[in-house]
DNA sequence: ACTCGATTTGACCATTCGGTTAAACCGTCC
DNA sequence: GGACGGTTTAACCGAATGGTCAAATCGAGT
């Protein structure tokens, strides 16, 4: 096995369990475990299991950097059409790695690692008050840059992270491709109306 | 000390320890000496550790469906006030109580207890869903009951649950009066809109 | 003063945790 | 074939954890 193989295999054991049962209720035994991999090499190469979950949300921000940064600059013809896009493309992502979104949501709500989640985050939402700050120039006052971020992104996170209380609700699998694009539909919906109003209500 | 006292001390060392540190990474030693009680007597009043949290969560949410039942009941004249005075309940709770978000949203993200979160918020949603199904007899497709009551819950509980990320962003407290009122206004501003398309644009 | 049940205490226990270490292993370059 | 750096292994460690228990304490009723 390679030493890179090794690491993967790490990260991935730690990305399953940290999301299933979260960073605490994990052990390092666990992750060698599922991993197949012994124990102390764990520490050989990632340090403590503090500096494994550090390398995790390392690797999850910097993919989702990327993605988010594509659907930015992907030209489009209208505001509606580029909010569209930038949110679907996090909500795929959010689907395509739904550790993260139970993860981060775990350890931003308390505990010891909120300043390492807000760390990353927050330059992110910098960039999106200061995006939607341009583009509220003549918005009603209680639209404001930072509540309508903090709600837009509430709408569409909530999906993921209730998403074992949605199925019970509805009996049926809220992350199904059918059930994900009906999502995805009516969050532009919403965001549409927001859109709206900003606008001035065409 | 008295021994409904003692109950009571634990309880409140319990709930704020868990709201700050999480569930897994507060300690019963901890509990112990927050609430000035000796460490066998959580034991002895509530069993395991796990059936403190459960004691700590029937007490939130007997006194937030007790809340709750009361706005439902107060009188409005139109379905617009009562869903504003719904939410704003809500959200005043939430203040009133922060550690209460942050507990279950850890808890209902992953892990061992998501189970227990969903048995008692499972019948809410569901009263939830049944009347707003009522109110939504006309709306378009893409506003159907499930996504609508998670995309209102989320706008609502995402200013408390990511209160920290707010707090640093702005460099002001988003849970002060002044910021809540703000933010109730917002809510209310927001779900109007979509109230507004469903009852049809007028 | 005595009793009895409920409460409180500190000492104790088995287990598990994250982390370390010395020795073994392995490919590769000379 | 031997030396060397990077990697893997099993055994081990001290500290902490949730939980238990017998003995002590308390308070109300007699």
């Amino acid at each position: 096995m390679d030493a890179t193989e090794t690491r993967q295999r790490i990260l991935e054991a730690a990305d399953g369990l940290f999301g299933e049962l979260g960073f605490d209720a994990t052990t390092t035994r666990d992750i060698a475990e599922r991993s197949g991999v012994n124990k102390a090499l764990i520490h050989y190469h990632f340090g403590t299991k503090d500096d494994l979950l550090e390398a995790l949300l390392e690797r999850y921000y910097e993919q989702l950097g990327a993605t988010m940064q594509g659907a930015f600059a992907r030209p489009h013809k209208t505001l509606r059409a580029k909010v569209e896009d930038v949110l679907d493309t996090y909500a795929d992502f959010l689907a395509a790695h739904s550790t993260f979104a139970r993860i981060v949501q775990r350890e931003v709500a308390s505990g010891r690692h909120i300043e390492r989640v807000v760390e990353r985050t927050l330059p992110m939402f910098q960039l999106g008050v200061a995006w939607m700050s341009e583009a509220l120039t003549k918005a009603p006052r209680d639209l404001d840059a930072v509540n309508l971020l903090t709600t837009v992104y509430g709408i569409v996170v909530t999906w993921f992270t209730w998403g074992e209380v949605v199925r019970r609700l509805t009996g049926k699998d809220p992350f199904s491709p059918a059930a994900l694009e009906a999502r995805k539909r009516h969050v532009r919906r919403v965001v549409g109306l927001l859109i709206d109003e900003v606008e001035g209500r065409k």
